[in-house]
DNA sequence: GCCACCATGTAATCGGTTACATGATTAA
DNA sequence: TTAATCATGTAACCGATTACATGGTGGC
């Protein structure tokens, strides 16, 4: 009985196993880390928490810090082997993007060359500020984003993150000045 | 009056202003083209051609082909106005990315290197399988995609999504060496 | 005769965000 | 006392996909 996972649940499932135990430090956790290639949002959480609760996937436990309602999940057995099977998955899983910059890029040649380079500009921005993000990330990453502490791969995959802005930002400079010289000769 | 364009609208005129006529072959023309970073179903272009038709953006006409019904539209030049308000807008605009295999790999300290390893396997293969996809699209885009012909743009908006894949891979690569270094020492 | 392609559409469902509401605790 | 943070939740809405239905045309 392999119990599919929905797409926030995979996360959450991941998250309270690297250590997270309530919605809300679910969500925090994934602002600090996931939210740019897998974001939650409260809206999603509470009520999948209640869903994988109800499915046996998770436990919870009411663990009130003083006048504060509040409450504790960890994975049950079947949990963690639900965890563990879509980890080990032998698929491609979801790739998605949407990129709105790309698509007026694309789309360019509606454009005078002043405007499609500009487009070119604030696509270099963009990653160049995502970029400063990431960055300010890194140090808490390098350590370990939870208590528990320890893990490498969140680090890893901010170093995708890293590269990848910075390819983004090294070809839309290279494109700029292309454009450039186009318009000057 | 600046009329908000939704996501799909955007796609929509400007696929039209490049030549589509039809929503069936706006919707051809994005499949071969801006699929992978801007995608649109038929659930949601026929209503928004007219929706985009009432709202006076769009103009349309009969224009059947044999027995068979058929629509062709054109920009208005309200249309063609908030096209080009959309294109030049000072905005970084949407980027979204959702990957799952980039996921596996933030969770993989729960799993053994070997797991671990084949997530980064995967993301590799995956990364050669689109660049296959988009290999096979490059004849079409460098004589421009539309029988209009002669766009530059949507070659180069196929040559960074080249130069992406072609980062992810080698990325991939080293992370599966790196992992491997770690294995067996 | 059949298949690929041209062409238009809708209903059900999904996954998600946004905005809002509520309230306790802690540190400045 | 006030702001930030911890904590939980819901209702309205949105954008999109999926699966289905229908039918003509052109070439083998």
């Amino acid at each position: 009985m392999s119990t599919h996972l929905t797409p926030t649940a995979r996360v959450i499932l991941g998250m309270l196993q690297l250590g997270a135990k309530t919605g809300y430090e679910i969500k925090h956790a994934v602002e600090v880390s996931t939210r740019f290639f897998w974001g939650a949002s409260y809206g999603q959480i509470y009520p999948e928490l209640r869903r994988l609760a109800q499915a046996g996937l998770l436990a919870a436990s009411e663990a009130p810090r003083g006048g504060v309602r509040r409450t504790e999940y960890h994975l049950t057995a079947e949990g963690e082997r639900s965890l563990h099977e879509w980890l080990t998955a032998d698929d491609a899983g979801i790739f998605e993007m949407r990129d709105e910059l790309l698509l007026r890029l694309f789309f360019a040649d509606l454009l005078s060359s002043e405007d499609a380079r500009a487009v070119a500009s604030r696509m270099r921005e963009r990653s160049e500020w995502i970029l400063e993000r990431f960055r300010e990330l890194e140090p808490d990453a390098r350590d370990g984003f939870t208590e528990g502490g320890g893990e490498r791969f969140p680090h890893l995959a901010l170093q995708y993150g890293i590269g990848l802005m910075e390819w983004i930002a090294r070809w839309a400079t290279e494109t700029e000045r292309a454009l450039d010289e186009d318009r000057l000769s």
